[in-house]
DNA sequence: AGACCAAATATGGTCAGACCATACATCCTG
DNA sequence: CAGGATGTATGGTCTGACCATATTTGGTCT
């Protein structure tokens, strides 16, 4: 894993390469799941050869990508435990790679239109009755609540962020949802300077509005829509076509 | 970065972290870009007054996350070199939440037809004359001729993705791209195993000629079409509203 | 002068050992 | 039995050493 190919292409692997990759097959050999713990660091080094900064180097990994938290100490909670946040990992991912200008802002807003329209149109088709579904329409509705309430633009964005992402989890994809908050965590500054630029946060909120009822209504053609339109008020200057 | 709620709130950021706010600083204050080197390990250690392992833990992140990559040896292309290679870290993320079951297959593959039906129609509504939509429009057309000279399932697998990822370049959105190198790269065996069972490919590369037809000719409508009923063929399971 | 080979050197990769900080476990005391 | 002191397992960090790699440098032979 982490596979570089600007490495020399017959370069030994490392030495903690070797340790990610024991580290998963034990984890698929043993089934191991979100809560259960691994080894020590020091037991590990001694399992697999090799000294414990490099074991250290394989957990940085893990943790990095959002599979294991570690936490000094001693009892239960202690000790590198398999979790599961990919979230972390896209939001960092994002950030560096927009510091670097490998990726450019309009490509992240054309992402988020990309994902937030399929959402839309997937919650409004899901099953309502789902208690999913039920608890993260609810989530809408309060954000819209709590946005009204809203005393300045970064609490509003605040609320604006957990509309969108209630919005994505209401069609049931964890993945949807991950990168959404990578996305909307990338875009927060810049949506708090729409708001102002805005002013008026008025037909931003019809538009919630709109989305939430065509969902509860199950109307994915009204949703995809009111989504559309919403994006469009949001990001004037990125039509479809631009 | 890497911040993690399941560490005590107060935790004291960890040396490495340190490290990584500082590099991610001195790339935006100093402009630094693909291609630019970093300072050795022992340099950056003693700047920055952490041990050399706390150096390496953070690099092995930045690493992990694409950011950097390191060389041993002496000269201009040795030590930890920024570049570019977002797609990694999204691979390893994948494959290692669906070993831990935190995706499953049914939500990356959803992923996949959200966007593939995307960068379908944008690559058709995108300027037809752009040397980038040229190419990848070209690299279709070679990955369509390579499947129709496949001899396995496996080798038909490698070209069909080369076609969607071509497709994906296209709509010219690396971001895009990256995602869905990451995905194709998660369901390369499950596709293999698709094309198996199916036999007959010859539907497919009537989709794939359509699809690519339709690119060409600038009609988004029918190329998200041909695209959708296409995902239909190769996941037969997995309608726009199971 | 040029080509070639050897030594120096800069860089990452790895290990061993020490010590600190943390937080639960254990035991002892009142 | 309650509560505090001590023990201990665990991650976090540093230091220093040594190895592997690859370029740079310089010297030597032709």
């Amino acid at each position: 894993m982490t596979t570089d190919e600007r490495r020399r292409p017959d370069a030994r692997p490392r030495a903690f390469e070797e340790v990610l990759a024991r580290i998963e097959e034990r984890i698929a050999a043993d089934g191991l799941t979100v809560g259960d713990r691994l080894p020590g660091e020091r037991q590990l080094a001694e399992q697999l050869g090799v000294g414990r900064s490099s074991v250290r180097e394989a957990l940085r990994v893990l943790e990095t990508l959002g599979v294991v938290a570690s936490q000094a100490g001693r009892g239960p909670d202690a000790g590198a435990v398999l979790t599961s946040r990919p979230g972390n990992a896209l939001t960092d991912l994002l950030r560096l790679h927009l510091g670097l200008a490998t990726l450019s802002m309009r490509e992240v807003i054309d992402t988020r239109l990309m994902i937030e329209q399929w959402a839309a149109a997937r919650a409004a088709a899901a099953p309502a009755g789902t208690a999913s579904t039920r608890t993260a329409t609810a989530r809408m509705a309060e954000a819209i609540a709590a946005m009204d309430a809203a005393r300045d633009p970064a609490e509003f964005v605040e609320h604006d962020i957990a509309f969108h992402l209630a919005l994505a989890e209401a069609a049931g994809n964890r993945l949807i949802v991950a990168v959404m908050r990578a996305l909307r965590d990338a875009l927060r500054r810049y949506a708090v300077d729409a708001v102002v630029r805005l002013g008026d946060t008025g037909g931003l909120q019809d538009d919630h509005r709109r989305i939430h009822r065509a969902i509860v209504d199950g109307d994915a053609e009204a949703a995809a829509a009111a989504v559309a339109d919403h994006l469009a008020r949001a990001y004037p200057d990125s039509g479809p076509d631009a």
